[in-house]
DNA sequence: CGTGTAATTGAATGCAGTCAAACGAAGTGG
DNA sequence: CCACTTCGTTTGACTGCATTCAATTACACG
């Protein structure tokens, strides 16, 4: 077995009330607590498959886990980074389809999961919690027609620019003694989130670093100066 | 004023079925009804604009709508044909937000308003609308993340194909003598579906009428070989 | 039946992808 | 601990798909 077993325990949760599950009463809470499993994910395994049955849902207590579709000649394209605080795996259930997606640990995770049977029970006696996620999934389908006009109108200079900005709010915690944003991913995932190839990024990386826009260690990079990605990004 | 009204009745409606308002209970039908106000769209009118607070639903009785997303240059990014039956803005109202996109009548079309308070209330009083429009919005995430891997990985002219395989469900009611779908739209229209320049869409559409993939009369394309498209749009 | 908008074609440019090769870093096993 | 291996990163050269600009033709709609 590639997991192991950790102690989470919903009341104490620090994360929960960034959460969906935020703002429940504590009646619900232990209801989920009662039925939740926790887990420790080593970096590079994946929750689940596209194309597979969802058995139930995600919620991130720790760490960073990529959501992607794949392209048919194998190419990934990242349709999400999930942080802590964020539940995976809802909507495929909701919509009684299959995961459009799938997730894969970007490194160590703590992962609670709730069984698709209890988390269905869960949603029909608690309306709070049914109206969170509807309302979620809206303003999902809203970020959703953004990213599809990027992708058809902007340069791969403008969607890289945009991608570090999405990527400060993921990665917001992450940061060096100084106070910037440290992101930790390879170039062929940032590629995949851009929409783009490997190479492409690659150069304009080197472009972002002769204007002091970035700069890297290794393979991490640091956002060094946002308004100019916000000028580069050219938002409407 | 550019619209009129006309009189329409949900219990006689003979696409509600297709609709967000199949299967509703006829009290609920009923409520509906005595709430909503139908109106005669003419081509070219704007049901809402992008950025705008939402003031209601709007329920298509008869004709197409374009739901689109401005870029920053202008250019519009079509990100839905809506046709009969289909159930407009009511995400943004249940996200709370502003529209993320403007909707505008692309034939004469018949359009019945429910006003926000009004759906609200019938919303909090019917948890199976609820639970339908909830299903919904998470359909149509997972069309999206589709959309987004095909904008970032396939070619125009794959997308082309895909597009006309999608308009194909969208114009299936609208055929020929021969029950061939035919597809009424600008070619501006028709590029910014796929997420391209005019000139090239017409280039394209130059090489499928050569393959006999499709057929022209005047602005008007026939679908005449879908198994082709399919071939084309290499499908994963 | 005119007239403006839409459609079409041509030519030139360039952004981004692909292929190939070299280099570097991180992990594995002897 | 080091050689080996593998994977990720980087750079160079080339190609080509798609955009842009410009000019002409067709046709949709009032």
């Amino acid at each position: 077995m590639l997991r192991n077993r950790i102690e989470l325990d919903c009341q104490e949760c620090s994360i929960r009330n960034d959460s969906a599950f935020g703002g429940l009463c504590s009646h619900s809470i232990s209801a989920i607590n009662g039925h939740k499993s926790s887990n420790i994910h080593r970096k590079g395994q994946i929750l689940f498959h596209e194309g597979t049955r969802p058995l139930g849902v995600y919620c991130v207590n720790k760490g960073k886990i990529k959501l992607y579709k794949l392209g048919n000649e194998g190419k990934e394209q990242i349709i999400q980074i999930a942080k802590e605080g964020e539940l995976l795996g809802y909507r495929a259930m909701i919509s009684e389809e299959l995961y459009p997606v799938s997730a894969e640990t970007l490194e160590e995770c703590h992962v609670c999961f709730v069984p698709k049977h209890d988390f269905l029970q869960m949603l029909s006696s608690n309306q709070e919690l049914y109206a969170k996620l509807f309302k979620h999934a809206c303003h999902e389908l809203g970020i959703m027609t953004q990213n599809v006009t990027n992708l058809a109108q902007k340069t791969v200079r403008e969607r890289l620019a945009i991608t570090f900005i999405m990527l400060r709010e993921t990665y917001g915690k992450d940061h060096d003694e100084s106070n910037k944003t440290v992101i930790n991913l390879t170039r062929e995932d940032l590629a995949n989130i851009v929409g783009t190839a490997t190479e492409t990024l690659i150069r304009l990386l080197h472009d972002f670093k002769e204007d002091n826009i970035i700069s890297t260690k290794g393979r991490k990079i640091i956002i060094e100066d946002e308004s100019e990605l916000i000028h580069i990004a050219n938002l409407s």
